[in-house]
DNA sequence: AACCGTCTCAACCGCTCATGT
DNA sequence: TACATGAGCGGTTGAGACGGT
């Protein structure tokens, strides 16, 4: 519609990556940093499409990746931050060091639908299942081509309004482009989520869930109602397990906190 | 051993958003 | 302000792996 195609896709290869193409991508990742993707190919001298090069770097070659299996504690952290954000994948990931939206995208759709399902919650609304037919809404059926889109997930936050109401409390910036969850302001790695040390940073969890701009200015007295929100609190993570909010509530906020889940209780 | 259905996950596509001019 | 461009996101696809018969 008008767009001109993100690469000149005659001369791209498309499939499967082979090594030769991963070592030139890592290698020049390695000597130029994450510049500009859609040129990075042609200095790299792969025959690829940018945006290829961008997702084989970011959820497959990336030096903080985590490989293997996910952990129970993962699964469980990835179940309440569904419930609280809906398929906002890229949110989500930056909340699971070295996991990424593709990854978790992918393991949501593979196991834990099917896992929500088998406890008789409904993967999509995180309530609990009517009857016999809530199955049908959109549940383990990944590949009926006929599935329509979820319809907005209930709790989660419209994507329109999410880059306003989920302003994340960024670390300073980091120029090292060798940190890899740089990621030049708006990325699948969460908004630095990680430590160049692959730390959990909890503080980034601090989002921000007053609409409007990002609070700049020091809040006098600032009203519970427009404070930002602690969800590691609402996550069940506050009082040091994690959750570093209390801590920062001597910076520009104080936080309001959610009262944590308890055991079984899906929002 | 061969076949077939199912599952997994890397990769692609189309769209929106952010930014620069 | 409007438009162009690039980056990033989420949904979907398809090849290969796997397990059952």
């Amino acid at each position: 519609m008008g767009r001109s195609p993100c690469c000149e896709k005659a001369h791209t290869n498309k499939g499967a990556w082979t090594k030769e193409e991963d070592q030139r991508l890592i290698a020049y990742i390695r000597a130029h940093g994450e510049g500009c993707w859609r040129s990075l190919p042609k200095a790299a001298g792969l025959l690829r499409c940018g945006k290829s090069c961008r997702l084989r770097w970011m959820n497959y070659l990336r030096p903080d990746l985590k490989r293997g299996n996910f952990t129970d504690d993962e699964d469980e952290l990835i179940i309440r931050l569904h419930s609280l954000l809906g398929n906002k994948w890229s949110l989500i990931a930056g909340q699971l060091p070295g996991r990424t939206d593709n990854e978790i995208k992918n393991y949501w759709n593979t196991h834990i639908k099917r896992k929500l399902l088998a406890r008789g919650i409904d993967p999509q609304t995180h309530r609990a299942l009517l009857g016999g037919n809530a199955a049908s809404s959109g549940d383990g059926a990944p590949r009926n081509k006929s599935t329509r889109p979820a319809p907005p997930h209930p709790t989660a936050v419209p994507a329109k309004a999410t880059s306003a109401i989920f302003a994340v409390t960024k670390p300073p910036p980091v120029p090292d482009r060798d940190s890899s969850d740089y990621d030049g302001g708006r990325s699948s790695s969460g908004g630095g989520t990680t430590t160049s040390t692959g730390e959990p940073r909890c503080p980034d969890l601090n989002l921000d869930l007053s609409v409007g701009p990002t609070p700049s200015s020091p809040p006098a007295e600032t009203p519970t109602s427009q404070r930002p929100v602690c969800l590691c609190y609402h996550l069940g993570f506050r009082g040091g397990e994690a959750c570093s909010c209390q801590a920062d509530s001597s910076g520009p906020h104080e936080f309001t906190y959610f009262r944590p889940l308890e055991r079984g209780q899906y929002i």
